[in-house]
RNA sequence: GGCCCUAUCGUCUAGGGGUUAGGACACCAGGUUUUCAUCCUGGCAGCCGGGGUUCGAAUCCCCGUAGGGCUACCA
């Protein structure tokens, strides 16, 4: 079983496209096949090494590995169509197709085909193209390669046939080739057409199964035609459900980030996007949706594939994200979480004990939803005394308020209070003083010793500020 | 316009002739917690419409409607 990814490098890796390779990756992996990459650069114009390179940055990002492609090599290289088109194979079987007469040169020009189509819209009926070179003598045809005009090479569609294939998640298709147009195999670039470079290159590469976006279901006929022509052995199809914006339409960029580096760069956790990837389109048997990447293939089929669109929802994938930041251990949390923070901050949390840094970074775990919120919820820890003054110089504390504090004062002067635990016992110790309730007692030890009303819990706090930075902080707010 | 695909809570989905139509996100309410959160409990909310078929349709068929895709010498 093998099967491809091929996608064209003319903008950055996105959504939609990441979906279909990582189908084919499940479902190749799921059966023991093989994934291969091939780069579809027959656009010259558009295509870019460096969106080539983004392509392969996010797939790795994901973990889909790459068994055979560009960088990786294989048996049925090359993988990258611009070079197989410097090999000459579009040619040949280009060539092929003309000498059964299944193709043919066109000498129409773009204006001439514009011609065909306003008069065909003006006249109510759909367009299909004349194919008026089609019938020109052998020897006008020489002619006129002779002469050098341009022409591209026009694939002849059977017209009084309908052409039927078993999709693998819906089913039978069928299409009436009288309406089909003949399309261009050839550009007069040279350059074979999609249509015609995806078919050579699926045999060529001895693809058993394609697995693709739903808007290529109108390409089938005619790449089903030229399988046919070729005899060559089509491979099965199975096309999947758009991924749409809030709006329903097609995911594109004015949807905002879809460029999947992107969503890297939020600190989302590569797991947890595939994990909700895989969920857009597809489900699992069971009602667990959590699923690690070898869950994944171990249930991935193609008979659970909806059929309909799948809006993508950042809100979900974010949830989906913070369970997977509240699983992690602190030591990778940490890590990850450095990364993500700016380098000036980086700088003055490694001016800490590792222990304390930590300490940090644990107790602002449960509110990560993305990494790169990290710095918000560390700052209270981190920041200078600067920022601190700043906020707390707008406080006022009542009497009772300053009673806490100072009761609280009291009792940390004659304690050895270390850990978390050690602090939160003392933090007791002080309600049962003065018979207060945990809120009013908790609320002005924290809004005296950052400045802020809500934040980490205020054991860790305690834990991570040295005595004396306590006490500093609480006596100023006596006076 | 033509062709093709699709249609279950706002969103992702399960369910494919007999179900109190299930779960998840979001939202709302309660609980835990010192707070924002996390976590737990509960709630709100759905079978596009009309015709068939059937004892019985969310489920099968047809027709509408709506959405999407394609209609390139882009992929």
């Amino acid at each position: 079983m093998r099967l491809r990814f091929a996608p064209s490098p003319t903008g950055n890796l996105h959504i939609g496209t990441l979906r279909a390779a990582l189908f084919n990756w499940l479902y190749a992996k799921a059966n023991g096949g093989t994934f291969v990459l091939r780069i579809e650069d027959t656009d010259l114009e558009r295509s870019d090494a460096q969106y080539e390179t983004n392509i392969v940055d996010g797939l790795d990002w994901l973990g889909l590995t790459i068994d055979e492609g560009p960088t990786q090599g294989g048996d049925y290289g090359s993988y990258r169509q611009s070079e197989r088109i410097k090999a000459g194979v579009y040619d040949e079987k280009a060539k092929k197709l003309l000498a059964s007469g299944h193709a043919y040169y066109c000498f129409l020009t773009p204006e001439d085909i514009e011609k065909e189509k306003a008069s065909a819209i003006k006249k109510g009926i759909p367009y299909v193209h004349s194919r008026r070179s089609s019938d020109m003598s052998e020897e006008d045809v020489n002619d006129a390669l002779a002469s050098g005009k341009p022409y591209a090479i026009r694939f002849k569609m059977m017209s009084d046939r309908e052409i039927t294939f078993k999709d693998l998640v819906r089913g039978d298709i069928s299409f009436d080739c009288s309406l089909l147009s003949d399309f261009v195999l050839v550009k007069s670039d040279g350059t074979p057409s999609y249509n015609f470079a995806v078919v050579v290159d699926d045999a060529a590469m001895a693809i058993t199964h394609v697995i693709r976006g739903e808007d290529h279901i109108s390409n089938m006929p005619r790449q089903l035609a030229i399988y046919e022509a070729l005899s060559l052995q089509a491979p099965q199809f199975g096309h999947l459900p758009m991924i749409l914006g809030p709006d329903k339409s097609k995911l594109s960029k004015r949807h905002g980030a879809t460029a999947i580096t992107e969503y890297r760069d939020r600190g989302f956790l590569s797991e947890a996007f595939l994990n909700y990837l895989a969920l857009l389109g597809w489900s699992p048997t069971g009602e667990q949706e959590i699923l690690s990447p070898d869950e994944l293939i171990k249930q991935f089929s193609l008979d659970r594939v909806h059929k309909s669109g799948a809006v993508f929802d950042v809100q979900k994938l974010t949830w989906m994200n913070g369970q997977y930041l509240r699983k992690l251990s602190v030591d990778v949390l940490y890590s990850l979480v450095m990364r993500y923070v700016s380098a000036d901050f980086s700088q003055i949390m490694q001016g800490y004990d590792l222990k304390k840094q930590h300490l940090a970074v644990a107790a602002i775990q449960d509110n990560l939803d993305v990494l790169s919120d990290a710095m918000s919820y560390l700052e209270v820890f981190f920041e200078r005394d600067s920022a601190y003054l700043d906020l707390v110089k707008d406080q006022a504390f009542t009497a009772d308020q300053c009673l806490v504090l100072k009761t609280f004062l009291e009792l940390l002067e004659q304690s050895d209070a270390d850990s978390m635990d050690d602090y939160n016992a003392l933090l007791d110790a002080v309600c049962k003083k003065l018979d207060l309730g945990k809120g009013k007692v908790f609320k002005p030890i924290r809004l005296a010793l950052t400045g802020r009303g809500s934040g980490p819990n205020i054991g860790a706090l305690l834990a991570f500020f040295e005595d004396d930075v306590i006490s500093k902080r609480l006596g100023d707010c006596l006076d």
